[in-house]
DNA sequence: ATTAATAAATGTACCTTTTACACTTAACAA
DNA sequence: TTGTTAAGTGTAAAAGGTACATTTATTAAT
């Protein structure tokens, strides 16, 4: 074991993969950047920076995301570390991925347009430069096993919403059909919802009730052991 | 976002959680290290080392544990990436952990007696260096996790092994007790185990039969989308 | 040869959860 | 008043999970 001193210094980045949820489109889509440096100019990219002698790797991926966004806390997790040599042609760069979860509708849609930022829908992707594209498959199957046991589902929707559209987002995620009946009977049993006085009349002239997320009586269930797994069709 | 060469370099490490299973004391262990050098000299860690120019981090975390076990092809998987500031008081160090699972009987005892490394009962470890129990931490946590969609139990056993011995080895992992019929059950209609005509001898009169896992039917099930999973009590 | 001791091996009934499936209701517009 | 549209609702069958006690194989001791 050599000293310190003697050992090789790498450049550290962290790389986002933003998800977001189109409620109209039904889409789940990334948050992608127009990249803005050599090489790769001008491709399309994770957002991503160099992480400071100052701070975290948590903090790398928040201040990232806040310049990007301008949001602060927000649902951030560490994916994975990407160490191959020759993954970023312009030099050797170890980078750590993050997944966000965001609200769509959070974003200041000019802030996003002066940063050249863009939704972009998960199904029909541009190509990514490097192996972001690789991070993005990563960050998704992860989302898939993290929903089945936390409702994260909720951090991608605004504070209100229907059962028709979190079936929507889950169908989303999932990319699968789900049972309409089996799916209310099961989300609702798990006390975790609200049902609201109000309804959404866009879509329908029935008009669906709004719910709300119980962060509360979610976490009373979490200390319980509670299991949100939803096993879907 | 500045260029490359503007930015600041950070030294990489890569630590390995390696588990093995005694299966006399029916105890997960860990190998440990006593350190080498300062900061922190003598006290126990775990297995890590300097990430080098010339290799990737996944290199990295295989060239350390063949350094210290002589094993190569050993199942290792990436864990967490640990990148706060002042997590080493010698340098600021991002370091990447590894969860390694090895069968205690592949590892030469010469050699660790050697490199200064110790088989420590996961019960009863000592007080580690740095972060390095919370990386154990996180590791137990994915092992247990890892193990109810993927029998990296076998990872841990010998070649040949007794229902008994499995079932120890899941009881250690998961640190609770289970009911054996019903283990026997579920693990049975897997379909991923072979009984030999064999009989272990030492620990009863009778004898337990002994078994073996069949990869190849364990991969024609993976690719069925089978579900290995082992709720227990 | 018989008996005692020990751990391995085995089956079933009950309960919970999951699945499959189609009609009624509310609201508005024509 | 009627038509249209999407929201909302229940039940029966199947599958899976849980709880639980006796028999069997083998060896050592008498």
């Amino acid at each position: 074991m050599k000293l310190y001193s003697e050992n090789r210094r790498h450049l550290n980045a962290v790389d986002c993969i933003i998800f977001g949820y189109d409620i109209l489109e039904k889409e789940i889509k990334l948050l992608l950047i127009k990249r803005s440096f050599e090489p790769a100019r001008g491709l399309w990219s994770l957002a991503g920076g160099f992480v400071k002698e100052t701070e975290s790797l948590d903090e790398a991926a928040s201040r990232i995301l806040f310049q990007l966004t301008g949001l602060m806390d927000v649902y951030l997790e560490q994916s994975y570390t990407y160490g191959s040599i020759d993954r970023d042609p312009g030099a050797r760069v170890i980078s750590t991925a993050y997944r966000a979860l965001i609200k769509i509708t959070d974003i200041d849609r000019e802030l996003s347009q002066v940063s050249g930022a863009h939704w972009q829908s998960l199904e029909r992707l541009p190509h990514l430069i490097f192996d972001h594209g690789v991070m993005v498959e990563r960050a998704l199957a992860e989302l898939q096993i993290q929903i089945k046991v936390k409702p994260v589902g909720f951090e991608l929707l605004p504070e209100k919403f229907t059962l028709v559209q979190l079936q929507d987002l889950y169908e989303a995620i999932y990319q699968k059909d789900i049972d309409k009946r089996n799916f209310r009977k099961k989300i609702l049993t798990m006390n975790v919802l609200e049902k609201l006085d109000e309804k959404e009349k866009e879509t329908s002239r029935k008009g669906a009730f709004y719910y709300r997320f119980n962060r509360e009586s979610y976490e009373t269930y979490i200390k319980q052991g509670f299991d949100f797994s939803l096993d879907v069709n």
